[in-house]
DNA sequence: ACGTTTCGATACACCGGTGTATCCGATACA
DNA sequence: TGTATCGGATACACCGGTGTATCGAAACGT
């Protein structure tokens, strides 16, 4: 029963295999962005990682799985990202608070909100890609179970950033957190897309303008 | 010179021509909604209508033109719903206003945004079509433009409906009302979304829980 | 009722993408 | 250095969708 099996399933991964793989994937959450995951071929996706389709085949059953595999690897990477986030809260705050004696105003608080977002990273992309997988979730069952299980874990962590912020502040949220991270990241979503459909060079700054107008309108009705 | 043309372009659209154009577009609205714009096959929608592909061509030059013209009429029915519906607040506030003396509280306003909701018909669909032309519209500058013009509309039409709900009801809006239509929004859509992810039967009525329960929350910050 | 026109059905040629079976070069190991 | 294995390239058969050219029937005018 031992013809080729060594221990079990996996043949322990060489090295070089995990770089083309992570070269496919590279390339593939670029082309799923661009184009969308049924647009995207195949071909697209190896040639972009300067393969052929062999390449692909040899690494991935279909499409659908390497999208898949595309979102858990997106969700890890912001997770830590987020969690990073709140470790440097306690960091970045004192600096911020030596000139106001330890109370911010809503204004003040722009500067701390736009040093966040420098740390996500590009935004164009990403948010393409969690549009698709968004509608992919909401017609795939399967998919959809595990589309809330993430967002859920990123609403707890990012959450309670926002409630560290507000403290570190001297701001009192009005709302429960998880909540309140839900209408600033809606709120921030939807700059972003109107960002890039305004289009021109610099859509992230654009909307991160967008945001912040936005944002101080709101925190100024959310928190005391 | 004057081979066919009568006087230019437009044949003028026989009634029975305008009915088949009718029921394709439904159809795709259907199957657009369905597995989205790249999935569907004009084999699909002209199949749903009980047509052939030739029906299609003859009435269509592409699938894209057809999104298209769904695109803005949806847009048109939307708006007009919704200006129906900034018609209907002084009839339906007075009889709600009865009990309480001109004066809601938040909790109260409660069946007014549920009936308000029960007027805008079925949701799913829509949503998963204005998603993919969501899409659409980041990846092509053309329908970006169109998109947010079309959007522009409808906040200002929404925006006026919340703050003449808000007037008859004697509460002050803290925001401006456009801003305040976009808030809503955005949580409205999430609450759909999730709901339509959570699958089962009554999809419309768990997103409307959903809203409602976030609502509540909002309006309480937002209105005074 | 008869010709005309209009509109959708049918048939066909074509193309792009898919998945698989096979091949060949590079790498690892002795 | 020789040999075995691994991983990606190549070639091929296949399928679904596209768009067009042609056909036939139903609707319309007179």
């Amino acid at each position: 029963m031992s013809i080729t099996t060594e221990t079990e399933s996996k043949p322990a991964e060489s090295a070089r295999r995990q770089k083309t793989r992570e070269r496919l994937m590279d390339a593939a959450f670029e082309v799923f962005s661009e184009v969308g995951i049924h647009a995207a071929s195949v071909e697209m996706i190896a040639e972009r990682a300067d393969f052929t389709r062999g390449a692909f085949y040899s690494n991935f059953d279909t499409k659908e799985e390497l999208f898949l595999a595309l979102a858990e690897r997106g969700n890890n990477e912001r997770l830590s990202l987020l969690r990073g986030s709140v470790a440097n809260i306690d960091v970045i705050m004192p600096t911020l608070l030596g000139n106001s004696g330890g109370k911010l105003t809503a204004q003040e608080l722009g500067p701390i909100v736009a040093s966040f977002l420098e740390q996500q990273g590009e935004n164009r992309l990403w948010f393409l890609f969690q549009s698709e997988l968004r509608l992919l979730a909401m017609r795939d069952p399967e998919v959809g179970k595990l589309y809330l299980e993430q967002k859920k874990a990123a609403d707890h962590e990012f959450g309670s950033i926002i409630s560290a912020a507000f403290d570190a502040v001297g701001l009192t949220p009005a709302l429960d957190s998880v909540e309140l991270a839900n209408v600033f990241m809606n709120t921030y979503e939807a700059s972003l897309q109107e960002a890039i459909m305004r289009g021109g060079e610099h859509v992230q700054e654009a909307a991160h303008q967008l945001f912040m107008q936005r944002l101080l309108g709101l925190i100024g009705q959310l928190a005391s």
